[in-house]
DNA sequence: TGCCACAACTTGTTATAACAGGTAATAATC
DNA sequence: GATTATTACCTGTTATAACAAGTTGTGGCA
């Protein structure tokens, strides 16, 4: 087996290996911006693997928007983007790190209470059952740029309550630590304008434009796990995708 | 050749012609929310194609958000959701009657103009070199939704003049009509404070909070063809999109 | 009737293979 | 030297095949 760099505690498919490979090295910057990577053909040969999963790891990163594909010429380095990318789910500080950034958390609060009803209908409880509210400020650069908050059920939330919220991503606690694989989330975007505490918490107006996200994240099985309301300040952050026509 | 329904002036690849099947049967109603789709091998059968045209039919249908995939279990139809889909690139016509929802345009004005230092280093012109603005409000249901306005190169804005910008698409005439493929587009999300012209058209206030979308989309050879900014309501509008884990 | 094992079915991963069409380099010709 | 044709290389599409892991149904046994 030539080139499987990857070394992790659990089995991963080759073309995760691959695809986590070709990251680390595109962050490294050994290959630069706008570089061409190597062709499908020599990826095949250094790692020692079919074509289709070259091809499966180069999508991945044409999904993330990392890398881009021009049919006849080859694969390139994207430019980069401080940015939080909607093509894959992922924690905040997951994400900024992926690109390189440092973020912070601040927790705001942690209490459990009655499900409203949307959060009860979201998450599959009756209203009124107990759910956990996990509130937390997100910075970048010492600069507060989002404030989240997050309801998970209370078994959850009771285990969520003893870890180290303000160093470490949910998800990844999730899927590391709780060993709950995660699936998709279904991802709503709005604007609106700050409220009083909102602006208090992201140092801005009352009345700033906020960009507003609305996301319940599931399973791998399709259970509802975590809705979660984040708030971005308009002025410090936005998303951006890489779209393709098809 | 058993289930080839797609009939096009264009020959049309296999896994698209499967697609664009399946997703008229789910927006006709013959299989429901939260029907499952017949299997993989059903399908094969069905169309006479091999399962991996099958699959890259189902997973373009998946990156939309139109199905979802369980494994074991097969494919089922989402919920439907009257959104802008971050997933795919589309103009807001071609979007909304994808979901069977009727919008219609408004001319605002269409100028040429020098370029600015953002538009040009966006297309790739020099500074103060001709372009065309064409600025279109957006109507949903009789009801504004969104200000538009594109930038193009002056030869593509002449021919643009010339066609119904207030019934069609543009992204759908300069690949039908003019045969320029589409590639892809690089989108930015963030939040603004309307302007008073902006609320007028909108018919909001002044002020109040709107999604505004930064487009630059790309021929399929890699060349910018146009700049967007489009800014969306943010009371009666919002993009939505389905988030994989991976 | 309930439980367990096995078979059938499902999607996910990976392999090999071939052809299509686009791009770039090289060789041949004027 | 410039132009054109050919070759090599590139990604895109499609096919067949096999194995892995998850899900569901069926049959056998207590």
């Amino acid at each position: 087996m030539p080139e499987r760099p990857f070394a992790g505690t659990q089995p991963q498919t080759l073309y995760f290996q691959v695809r986590e490979a070709l990251r680390g090295r595109i962050l490294d910057g050994e290959y630069r911006q706008h570089q061409r990577l190597p062709s499908e053909s020599e990826l095949m040969r250094a790692f020692g693997v079919s074509r289709i999963t070259v091809r499966q790891a180069l999508n991945d990163l044409v999904k993330e928007g990392l890398i881009f594909k021009l049919a006849g010429k080859g694969s390139y380095v994207s430019k980069p983007r401080p940015v939080q990318n909607l093509s894959r789910l992922q924690g905040f500080g997951e994400a900024m790190s992926r690109l390189g950034y440092k973020s912070v958390n601040r927790m705001v609060g942690l209490v459990n209470l009655p499900a409203s009803t949307r959060v009860a209908a979201a998450l599959l409880l009756e209203e009124g059952e107990t759910v956990t509210e996990i509130r937390r400020a997100r910075y970048l650069d010492n600069e507060p740029v989002a404030l989240d908050t997050s309801y998970v059920r209370a078994e959850l939330g009771k285990r969520l309550a003893r870890e180290d919220l303000v160093a470490r991503d949910i998800f990844l606690i999730i899927e590391n630590d709780y060993g709950i694989p995660l699936g998709h989330a279904d991802v709503s975007i709005s604007a609106i304008l700050a409220a009083e505490e909102q602006a208090q918490w992201l140092q801005t107006r009352s009345g700033a434009p906020l960009l507003h996200i609305e996301r319940l994240t599931h399973e791998r099985n399709g259970n509802p796990l975590e809705l979660d309301d984040i708030v971005y300040r308009g002025d410090a952050f936005s998303f951006q995708a890489r779209v393709e026509r098809d």
